[in-house]
DNA sequence: AATATATGAATGAACG
DNA sequence: CGTTCATTCATATATT
């Protein structure tokens, strides 16, 4: 049966390692930090080890050999599971986004990204998250770059710097709604 | 930075990762193996430089700095710098935060919110505002993921179509709420 | 290979 | 509270 061996993980990152259950996605991301936080360590110490190796070798005049089995290890494990991959649109469905960003700019309610996502699964592996993201970027991206073109620089400061506090200053409009739903 | 949700694991452990769902024993075990992989390394490899050091001390005569690699790795991931304009919780406010929200998980009240911000406060830069849009976010987000969870996850089986982009994909969390509000 | 850029995704904050 | 914006992070891709 599925042993309940709880590995001793990093505490930094609070993991809950639940026995016998299913994971949710957000756990599932937890999980992977941590993996990801011992591959960073793999790979310093693997650096460590061979510039120490590398200094004995200079001192001992010894030569040794560079690929370690630890190495192997790692690679062998490599990115594979730590790494996160990403969505990548095909050709198709990058035209198809893109035709849809320029008709109907705004934008698209829920329902609409869902119907686009159907179509592009057509194309390849799609969620509606994706299509989301994708018109957030995208809006974003298009008002960044209007802004930032239109200007000499992008660090200019000159008169207003106030203007970022200004956002900042909301800070306290809602709390003063004491939250008594607990 | 942060991530999506599905993960992409080694095929060859067979691993099958269910979009948007919740996982099982068997992935759960997938796991641990996973991380019980890193562990050994990681532990064999403090040994060995442990061992290169007392090797190197010994014939060198020389001291070596005590510098932890352990501890520049999880410093190197954590909070790269607490330089920004907007909050950015540090590990530990994270992990509070992230217990006291499985905990008692309706929303906190006004007063609530002051306290913990003046707990979470000797972790790192705070305020309450701060306090208050985490946890909006984090209820809002949740409640998103489970809406977008619940959705049986159509299948979408690509034929053939134009594939050559085809790469694997993981994609998930959903936002499909039917847009039945608007 | 190493660096630069493009871009998908995560998230604190703001809006209605 | 649900949704959207703005910024940042991480990775894929391009370039040298």
């Amino acid at each position: 049966g599925r042993s309940p061996t709880t590995i001793r993980l990093p505490e930094a990152e609070g993991l809950v390692a639940v026995r016998g259950q299913v994971m949710t996605d957000e756990q599932m991301e937890t999980l992977r930090r941590q993996i990801s936080v011992y591959a960073t360590i793999c790979q310093q110490l693997v650096e460590m080890h061979k510039a120490t190796m590398a200094q004995q070798h200079a001192l001992s005049g010894l030569k040794y050999g560079h690929t370690s089995p630890l190495d192997s290890a790692l690679n062998s494990m490599g990115q594979k599971f730590a790494s996160r991959q990403r969505w990548t649109p095909s050709q198709t469905q990058l035209q198809i986004l893109e035709k849809l960003f320029q008709q109907g700019n705004g934008a698209p309610s829920k329902q609409r990204i869902k119907e686009i996502s159907i179509e592009l699964s057509q194309y390849g592996q799609i969620s509606e998250t994706n299509v989301y993201n994708w018109f957030q970027n995208r809006r974003a991206r298009t008002k960044r770059k209007q802004q930032g073109g239109s200007n000499t620089g992008e660090l200019e400061f000159d008169t207003d710097v106030d203007s970022q506090e200004e956002k900042r200053v909301c800070a306290d409009r809602d709390l003063s709604n004491d939250g008594t739903t607990s």
